[in-house]
DNA sequence: ACTGTGTGAAAACTCCGATTTTCGCTTGGA
DNA sequence: TCCAAGCGAAAATCGGAGTTTTCACACAGT
């Protein structure tokens, strides 16, 4: 005893084994609480499409809303993710950056819709601790484009105007439609709502 | 028996004292739904602080959800209402016809919070069935603004356009506002998001 | 071979809340 | 006065899901 040294099993150390098990509760809790719903699914079946047992879950997670953020924090962070590295390589010109950000933000949903699903139903109003995560992610977004809009300003290609509302509302917008586009049957092609979203933003922003 | 004409209990009629249980517990419904949220609350504690037993619950609800819905399309249609009422008076001119709208509209949250937390949060993703009422309720909102957008077409104040989007976007940047609204400490004078919400209206018309 | 630890599957346990039913009391009409 | 209907409160039933524990087997290291 006492050995800093790790045991492998099947080639595997334990540490890989737990943590292909937690990727694989992650990606369950994506498929079914994109599917099913938050509601709709046990943790029960949350293992048993994991291919994990119980016991292994409460290994990695306390309870089932600890699956759920996990995965809700996953979509957040892709799609913020998406946006920052557009505005890495975006021209300096505020209009330019916005529908650049936006559209990448935008392809993460239209590529994977239980994202959406997930982001804007299935995580709201399933606790008070839940709430409060959220509004941090939505918090994180924001900032990103309350920054975006006071850059702008700076460079004096606008006025300087209370960006935390636009920017709140710009995600309230953005999601709106986008959530409808996800039920539209057939749904529109991508252009299409990039093109509404992109002049969304642009009015928004006073830049149209 | 066989008597069409109806008993009275301590001088209400038998389906007096129905509404009145009725009503008590959609007032229960939305003071609990409100504050410690739909998951929060178990239809006992509905009961009690409506002060109904739990066998006329039954005779007047299906279920939990059954009244949640109920609640929510109260608040709806309060707002609704008010929005439509604004509607009425409001001269020929799309800037003025929207912002006096959006204010009724408004003035339903601010005056009652509780009715805010319930359409954003408590009533998101609750089950398919009540994630389908709440866009039909939705449907219903962004109807009204479609409709205003193109009377104003028609008086020839602007140009022909989608206002399905930019009515779904606007009901998603108001309630996202006011949302966040909600969460402030303390909370700015009433005023203050009008405006901001007026421009707004505004500039997701094309308008400013 | 022998012992430790880790593993998957399943059983067992608990708990809480929804739903149903019972029960004794009050009211109004015959 | 007597009965049927309606009432509130509480008990009893019920079921589902979360959580904990057990168990037999597999693998690695000595």
């Amino acid at each position: 005893m006492a050995e800093g040294n790790e045991r492998r099993y099947s080639g595997r150390s334990v540490q890989e084994w737990k943590d292909a098990r937690r990727e694989r509760l992650l990606d369950a809790g994506l498929a079914l609480f994109g599917s099913e719903g938050y509601q709709g699914t046990s943790i029960e079946r949350l293992c048993s499409t994991a291919k994990v047992s119980t016991r292994h879950f409460y290994q990695e997670f306390p309870n089932k809303e600890a699956v759920l953020l996990a995965v809700h924090e996953q979509g957040v962070q892709l799609g913020l993710g998406k946006a920052l590295e557009a505005l890495t390589t975006a021209e300096e010109s505020i209009d330019v950056r916005l529908v650049d950000a936006l559209r990448a933000y935008l392809h993460t949903i239209i590529t994977d819709p239980r994202r959406g699903r997930i982001a804007f139903v299935e995580v709201v109003g399933v606790s008070p601790a839940a709430e409060l995560r959220r509004r941090e992610f939505r918090e994180a977004i924001v900032a990103v484009i309350e920054e975006e809009g006071n850059a702008a300003v700076a460079r004096g290609e606008m006025p300087p105007q209370d960006f935390r509302h636009l920017a709140i509302a710009l995600v309230g917008a953005v999601n709106g439609v986008i959530y409808d586009w996800m039920f539209e049957d057939p749904r529109p092609p991508a252009e299409e709502l990039e093109a509404a979203l992109s002049t969304l933003a642009l009015r928004i922003f006073g830049l149209a």
